[in-house]
RNA sequence: GGAAGCUUAGCUCAGUUGGGAGAGCAUCUGCCUUACAAGCAGAGGGUCAUAGGUUCGAGCCCUAUAGUUUCCACCA
């Protein structure tokens, strides 16, 4: 064995630690019918980029979770993958091709982008797993998948054809969002809307039948005017009501366009009349459809007017609203311009401005797809936690449109459907089909176009466990037990991954959904790479360890709840690290030799030995109800607590003398219960804190297996020792109040005392007995007299009362009375508010007679217990007025 | 426009069936006590946002208000 290094240096074994897990095959699960599974399936990371602190937090939830499920005994599978992020990664090595070889992808052709983009996943896929492993996730790396491999790609295709049988994909003419810039379509949840700055345009529609007079219609967008084909109003509007039916002239443009009635224009928004554009907004596309109305597109794809707009031909779209407004303005069309903040829509990668367009895309019709997941909810089959955010899921899925699916990119799953060239026909089939199912030509083609990347992560927790073949991993391992992850991407991907899931496999992907907020800066900012105020995990690895940071991100946190990064919170992780290594060093350097068998140690526990026994099997079993609430937070905190108070600051202390004493069976009992502990400790802390923890485990005796493999403490009824703590309650509340008075009396930690107990009950009094020697470890008392009454009690005293018992310390020579009086009157006041409060309830009739028995008897106890202290600390204080 | 969260010590935050307000950091005091000064011991500090209500009893449940954050919807 060697011996443990003095100094906590994280740096010195958390490498070595995460090498020697992946040699040992710790994290490998497999098909085991003996032991029940517990599955969690990572949300994949984008392939973009490096992990931020939402990844380190969200990893470590999982990892805590999967490393106490392995303890408590399951096969605990943590899958781990990555996400080929279409679009995202699309426009990153789009950007990245410019840079170095000063080429568009169309110059350089799909083969050869697809070529440059793989060799980025390569690249950064593997980057971003040696951060992964930097933290200590425990993923089965033996079962790493990319939404982009060829099971994942095998899986998209199946349901994409199965969708496709069943009438729940078609092909469609729709008004989709398109982005101008990464020339695609994008989902609506792909839309986010900015506040921009923009005007109100009253433009002027003069009539058909009278030219002087005009209809006025307010419009941000008048560059779309080139589209108009009607004029909308409220049916119920009394202003236009007698205008339906009469005709405009679009201005400059001179297209005579009707007045017609539909319910969706608000009458108290704008002029309550609206132009109606069907090509370029998705209500007015709506509202065209009703009223059969003629389609017109002004625009290209890059965002550039089109011929539509005559001499505004080939001008950028911004462009064209400037110089035909400033046409409208000459020639009197305008009415008045009024400034407004409107939200517009963007792309959520390069925000700029979305253009509604109309194209021929790939839907999935939502609403037989939606009905199931939420009845999933309903029944319970899905729950989050918290349970709050059920509301944003089923939100979603009340009102859900159906989903375009195709995006005009490169970088995806391309599309599994086929063209005839001869005949038009349309083939959807896993494999490309040799000849036309219908004309027999075999002069087919695949659709050009990728799928949303939502699509495969939608498949994310049964495609990574073989789905579509019915595998053994996805018999045992599927359904998932839970699914981890933020409350930014419900409606993106859980929902996504609900409904495709009770199609595929007719199960519920995951039976808890487990929400975490986001990790904020210092001063609560989201961080973000524009305001530059992300912390890379890495570095923080590097200065304070994987542990600590794990730590940080596991206290104070609650479910659902921001959390932020905080200095200080990291810092007091790394303290509490260190202080562990330091006690395991204490008690390493004190179990030299053979330890004690266990029966013999059970028959030589000490009231304090029993009082740490039956603390810990408690703490053990707060911290497993906690992780079973998913309450991380307060299970790191119940932990900490135990660790560091009860063991370190109480425990060690208590039995040092024993330690440094002769050897005997008192040492070598309290060497042995020493090392029980710390075992129990390292293993209830090893979820959250695995480095530092396995590495001690190593320097321990009798670890033959790893920590990380090792039984989870479970509560056991015989370690519960209830008079024992008992017992060591009152003593460390003995002890408190003696520390207590001599650093008010200004007595030197030093100066050696004695103690004069006047103990109320013969129960206290053996206390006392037992405690005597704790008393002079803990609080520098040397010599503990019990006696019965004032008469032997010197004059010359400090003194306190605590629950049972009267504390007299001879302080002859430092006995300040007034400061001592000073001291009993506080305590005095004290008692006098306690007493109040416990009198005032129990002269309460109302609370006497509705109040429970028990809750009824504790306020008695409180009032016997407070008026006898009070009864003390008066008498006491009688005596010092002679002095 | 709709929905939700938050408001507790100087700061950052916990507080889970309603029953004597907690932690870390910061502050003050005393200690380099041979595991740890990244430490030990002690102390001070809170009308739990405000106003009502339910209850014997409210930080916790209900209603309203204010401040704050977020999500959804929305290019008249």
């Amino acid at each position: 064995m060697n011996n443990i290094p003095s100094k906590y240096n994280p740096k010195e074994f958390e490498e070595k630690i995460y090498k020697a897990w992946m040699d040992e095959e710790c994290f490998k699960a497999e098909v085991n019918h003996n032991k029940k599974p517990f599955t969690i399936v990572m949300p994949p990371p984008n392939i973009t980029g490096q992990l931020h602190m939402g990844h380190a937090l969200d990893m470590t939830l999982q990892d805590v979770l999967i490393r106490w499920k392995r303890m408590e005994g399951y096969e605990a599978l943590w899958l781990p993958g990555s996400d080929h992020a279409s679009i995202a990664t699309e426009v990153k090595v789009v950007e990245k091709i410019k840079k170095e070889e000063g080429k568009t992808k169309e110059e350089l052709g799909r083969e050869e982008f697809l070529k440059r983009a793989w060799k980025w996943k390569e690249e950064y896929g593997g980057k971003i797993v040696e951060q992964v492993k930097k933290l200590g996730n425990s993923c089965d790396w033996s079962r790493e998948r990319f939404t982009m491999d060829e099971g994942c790609n095998e899986a998209v295709k199946e349901f994409f054809v199965n969708l496709y049988n069943k009438g729940l994909i078609y092909r469609g003419n729709r008004i989709i969002n398109w982005c101008p810039d990464c020339h695609t379509t994008l989902s609506d949840a792909e839309v986010e809307y900015e506040d921009t700055p923009g005007n109100y345009y009253y433009v002027k529609y003069p009539y058909v039948d009278n030219s002087n007079e005009y209809f006025v219609v307010a419009t941000t967008r008048p560059e779309t005017m080139f589209g108009d084909v009607a004029i909308a109003a409220h049916p119920d509007d009394e202003r236009y009501k007698h205008l339906i039916g009469r005709k405009v002239i679009v201005p400059l443009v001179g297209r005579e366009i009707p007045i017609i009635a539909d319910e969706y224009p608000e009458m108290n928004k704008g002029t309550g009349a609206l132009k109606i554009t069907p090509c370029h907004d998705p209500n007015d596309f709506e509202i065209g459809l009703r009223h059969n109305l003629e389609q017109i597109n002004c625009m290209n794809e890059d965002g550039t007017m089109n011929k539509e707009a005559g001499k505004y031909d080939g001008m950028d779209r911004y462009e064209c609203r400037k110089a035909f407004v400033k046409d409208l303005e000459d020639n009197g069309f305008m009415l008045k311009t009024e400034k407004t903040d409107h939200n517009v829509g963007t792309c959520y990668r390069c925000h700029n401005i979305i253009e509604p367009r109309v194209s021929d895309q790939w839907f999935v019709e939502m609403k037989p797809l939606a009905e199931p997941a939420l009845q999933a909810s309903i029944e319970k089959a899905v729950e989050f936690v918290p349970e709050r955010f059920t509301k944003i899921y089923t939100h979603w899925l009340e009102n859900i449109r159906d989903w375009c699916i195709s995006r005009q990119l490169w970088w995806g799953h391309r599309i599994p459907a086929y063209y005839c060239q001869e005949c038009g026909e349309i083939m959807v089939a896993k494999e490309a089909p040799e000849k036309c199912t219908k004309c027999g030509s075999t002069d087919i083609k695949q659709d050009e176009d990728v799928l949303d990347t939502w699509f495969s992560s939608g498949l994310w927790p049964f495609s990574t466990l073989g789905w579509p073949n019915e595998t053994e991993d996805l018999k045992y391992f599927y359904p998932t037990d839970v699914l981890v992850t933020g409350y930014d991407i419900i409606f993106f991907w859980v929902v996504r991954m609900v409904f495709s899931a009770l199609t595929a496999t007719e199960e519920s992907p995951f039976k808890h959904v487990f929400i975490h907020g986001l990790v904020r800066d210092a001063e609560g900012r989201k961080m973000s790479k524009s305001l530059g105020n992300g912390i890379d995990p890495l570095e923080i690895i590097d200065q304070f360890g994987a542990d600590a940071l794990r730590f940080m991100l596991m206290t104070g946190i609650s479910p659902g709840n921001d959390t932020r990064f905080n200095n200080d919170k990291l810092e007091s992780s790394r303290n509490f690290a260190n202080k562990l290594w330091n006690a395991s060093r204490f008690v390493l350097m004190n179990i030299e030799g053979d330890l004690l068998d266990k029966e013999t140690a059970k028959k030589n526990y000490t009231t304090e030995d029993k009082w740490i026994i039956s603390r810990m099997n408690k703490a053990a079993k707060e911290v497993k109800d906690n992780l079973d609430k998913f309450e991380l937070g307060l299970a790191a905190q119940r932990a900490y607590d135990f660790i560091w108070n009860e063991y370190c600051d109480w425990y060690i202390e208590i039995v040092k003398p024993r330690l440094y004493g002769e050897e005997g069976l008192s040492k070598d009992t309290a060497r042995f219960v020493l090392i029980k502990i710390l075992k129990d400790m390292l293993k209830l802390l090893h979820p959250f804190m695995p480095f530092i923890t396995e590495e001690i485990w190593s320097y321990l005796p009798n670890t033959s297996t790893r920590l990380v493999k090792a039984q989870w403490p479970m509560y056991d009824e015989e370690e519960n020792f209830q008079d024992a703590e008992e017992s060591m309650e009152f003593i460390m509340e003995a002890v408190r109040s003696i520390r207590n008075t001599r650093a008010e009396m200004n007595v030197a930690p030093s100066r050696k005392a004695r103690a004069i107990f006047i103990p109320n009950k013969e129960k206290i009094s053996e206390y006392i007995e037992s405690g005597a020697k704790h008393f002079a470890t803990l609080a520098n008392i040397t010599e503990v007299k019990i006696v019965s009454d004032k008469n032997s009690v010197g004059e010359d005293t400090a003194s306190s009362v605590i629950d049972g018992t009267e504390i007299y310390l001879p302080l002859s020579d430092l006995i300040d009375y007034e400061k001592e009086t000073e001291r009993l009157e506080k305590e005095k006041s004290r008692l006098e508010g306690e007493l109040q409060r416990v009198k005032g309830k129990l002269s309460n009739e109302k609370f006497v007679s509705k109040a429970p028995e028990n809750v009824i008897n504790e306020e008695k106890e409180k009032l016997e217990k407070y008026q006898s202290m009070m009864d003390k600390v008066v008498e006491r204080l009688e005596q010092l007025k002679n002095k």
